[in-house]
DNA sequence: GAATAGATCCGC
DNA sequence: CGGATCTATTCA
């Protein structure tokens, strides 16, 4: 099985593209091998559901710096939500890893609350993290491409005309 | 300082 | 549907 470490090159491509390519990536995170099934797309740029949209803050900076690093939110005082920042430095942009399977439990990780929750994932211990030169927190490619399907984003009020959701058809 | 809404999930 | 209860923005 190839196990190909993706690079920082990868997440210089333009978001949407990061977030088809990022379907059948496997997440490794310490133990766990998570296969991405879901993703979503966030613009900085003209993008409402975007937290970045409305300028930088303390919470958000992450997304404004360079590609290939995480950027963990924590939302609704309960779950932490992961995501991989897209475009180069001063371009706020990343992809929200919704969903996923963990290869070895066979577990449906279908949100990115259960999925953080799984992972044990904290906005405190790994947001902001370089996950292109990182031991335990990486994404690695198994040569796969998965048919996907493209739909409207979920969970937010605003710009949901934006067809922004990737996810693997079952 | 207070009020409110939000990229969520679970239990009743 | 309501609860959990953090973060950022808006209003006073």
């Amino acid at each position: 099985m190839r196990m190909l470490k993706l690079k920082r090159d990868f997440f210089m491509q333009p978001t949407l593209t990061v977030a088809q390519e990022l379907l059948g990536k496997v997440i490794n995170f310490k133990d766990y091998h998570i296969q991405i099934t879901e993703t979503e797309a966030y613009l900085g740029d003209n993008d409402a559901a975007c937290h970045a949209s409305r300028g930088i803050t303390k919470r958000t900076q992450v997304m404004f710096g360079q590609a290939g690093f995480s950027y963990v939110y924590f939302i609704y005082g309960m779950y932490h939500c992961l995501n991989f920042v897209t475009e180069p430095k001063g371009t706020a942009a990343a992809v929200l890893i919704r969903g996923g399977i963990d290869l070895k439990s066979k577990l449906n990780l279908n949100g990115p609350g259960k999925l953080c929750r799984f992972l044990g994932i904290t906005k405190d211990e790994h947001n902001a993290l370089d996950i292109i030169n990182h031991e335990q927190f990486f994404v690695y490619d198994l040569g796969m491409k998965p048919t996907f399907i493209q739909t409207p984003r979920i969970g937010i009020k605003v710009a949901t005309d934006k067809p922004w959701r990737f996810l693997v058809k079952d």
